[in-house]
DNA sequence: GATTAACCGAGACGGTACGTCGCGTCTTTTG
DNA sequence: CAAAAGACGCGACGTACCGTCTCGGTTAATC
């Protein structure tokens, strides 16, 4: 019987692999900034890495499965939850870190990847989703405290807040394209609270009697 | 946002132009809807409008010219502002035709084209705009007239308050992906309502004051 | 193998296609001729052209079936029946024929693509017994002369007697590699006349080994 | 013609390597076997062979120096020299021995390689011409005792009538396909005897006087 | 009702990027 | 120390669709 050495068996992560990864996904993101989802081609991500085109191949199947796992990697931090004793701090703190996510530079051009250029594809349509409800769990607590405090209605609905809280700022960079910022952010918190706290944030009622 | 030649009025009607041109727009859209704008090829719409390819570049500099053109061409429809004599039936009436609008088939893949696919593009994000603007527009005097009836605030806002109403329609459209159909247009009255009342939806204050 | 151009009436020759193929079964040779089989590259034969790729790729399938075809069209010259009136005159010209054909620059080239390079492919190997029994047809009226007058045996064997003729100058080219000239071709014929006069070309007797 | 590590003889038994080497000849001649030499795949010989595909790269230098290694392994056998005491059985043996070394299955891929495939390797041609010149060398005394008994003129030229014997053999090997056998062998002995008897045999003349 | 200029059909072409395959090299881990 | 394992650079492959071009043939307004 052979002594057991430390087996550090089990994942073999080879070494150079991890840094090829890591040099692709990063030149994807550059290169997406740069020049948009419709101009990316895998041949130039690969020079920007240093890397050679078939080794992009050999890990990511398609030019979109590799941008979209450079996107998830990228979208892969998880922020605090927001916790100041006071609804109106703790939304503020939410729908800010919000406007902070998508107006950097990068955050631009996630943004365009992820609502424009690459949004047919159901990977990243499952992203854009994952990304919303990750913030909408995380902004759950928030409300359930905020109740418990009395701030808000006792069957106040903590996804409808959060939608509420997020579509201006949404409509904004979306749609209308004017420029988003802080005041956008504290705009929608104060709609949000006005509604909340007047009771049009309680689950649906389902008497069907509003039509006309 | 017209092809290259767009009247020609007096001179001569060329006869068989027209034919084209609404068959190549009718098979723009169809295969947008069949395949969604990642897959347009130019040659297969052609074909669908029984019409050879080179007689599309003869009309249409590009395969996205084309594309914002049969765009252009479907949303030239302007729906009436509604006067129902109250706010809330008059904002139900305006967020009831945004849901309808998008809901329908070809709705849905003009959306696809114009919020992901195409989105790209410098003139569907001017035709974008256009669209909300125009919805804007049509809007406004909703609120001025609710304002004399002293349904709302004297100082509303009404750009703001039309955009609240059409935040979370978007939202759910463009990035939850939830159904999307008339009780949302009615929650989204709910929320707006409540907050335009509570005085939410007033010009944004200069204070440079807020800050959590 | 050309279409005579001036001639467009009937058919629709397109008129640059014609060009296209001539430049593009030129440039096969001589590269061909400059590196080889091995070595053949698409992309290269097309830049030698002056024409793109996929032109190529438009008109022949494959690297390989444009080689065919490019030798196809180099081989399909029909030499004239000698008739000198005389056996050893004739066979002689049959033998510096092929001594000729071969050991031009192309000729060199020709042969080591057809019996080494793209052997393996069945397209060549059929061009090559083609090449061969065109001669063989075409040296048959030659043998049957001279029986007729009486210089060969009633009962030779027109085809093994073609087959003595060129098999050693076959040899020399594709085993021993020793130079082929017209001295060669020369005692080809002294063999193949003497084995013929001694009757050794006739068909083969006896059993059940009539295989030819 | 032998690997990087040639003999190595007394130093070290080397251990696993002879077995590697022997393990990757028969795979390579099996692969030849089944596949040809265009579809040759150093990966899948190294599977065949059970043996990871730098291992054959630590011991070749190139998948063809493999191919010549193992071919020239299997080539490596020499025939006894036919003495029976007649020119005409001698002939037969040779002819009949140079059938039967290309009409087994693996003689029938070891041709193709040889002529065909790999022909345009140096070290190919080189071992095609070393096989010819051996039995070349072989057949020598075969005709120097028939002169010395007096079945052959004085001057009979040995190559020149040993290559007589053996081009209608590759003749139907390599250009005209047709079935090779005994039979086949022994037609080319009753040609190359009644050349050799009527003296067409000899050492080539250098009168230039053989002229149309 | 013939003329004629604009328009259309047909299809090859240059060009860019795609994704694939196999060679031969290299580095790291294992026996 | 050699072999296993497997990523990598590299070059060519063959494909798809873009937008361009040239040539004939059609069509429909005007004379």
């Amino acid at each position: 019987m052979q002594p057991a050495e430390p087996v550090q068996s089990a994942a073999r992560p080879v070494g150079r692999g991890a840094k090829v990864r890591a040099a692709v996904h990063a030149a994807t993101l550059a290169e997406l900034l740069d020049k948009g989802y419709a101009a990316l081609s895998v041949e130039d991500i690969a020079q920007r890495a240093g890397v050679h085109k078939t080794t992009v191949y050999r890990r990511w199947v398609d030019r979109d499965s590799l941008l979209v796992d450079a996107l998830a990697d990228h979208l892969a931090t998880d922020l605090p939850v927001p916790n100041t004793g006071a609804i109106e701090t703790d939304l503020r703190a939410l729908a800010r870190s919000l406007v902070q996510m998508f107006t950097s530079s990068t955050g631009q051009a996630i943004l365009a990847a992820m609502f424009t250029g690459a949004a047919h594809l159901p990977e990243i349509a499952a992203a854009r989703r994952h990304v919303f409800d990750d913030r909408l769990t995380r902004g759950e607590p928030v409300v359930a405290r905020a109740i418990e405090r009395g701030e808000l209605p006792r069957d106040t609905d903590a996804a409808e807040l959060l939608k509420t809280l997020a579509a201006p700022i949404y409509l904004r960079l979306l749609i209308t394209a004017e420029p988003v910022n802080e005041a956008t952010a504290d705009q929608a918190v104060r709609v949000t609270l006005a509604a909340a706290r007047a009771g049009a944030l309680r689950p649906a009622r389902v008497s069907k009697a509003a039509t006309g």
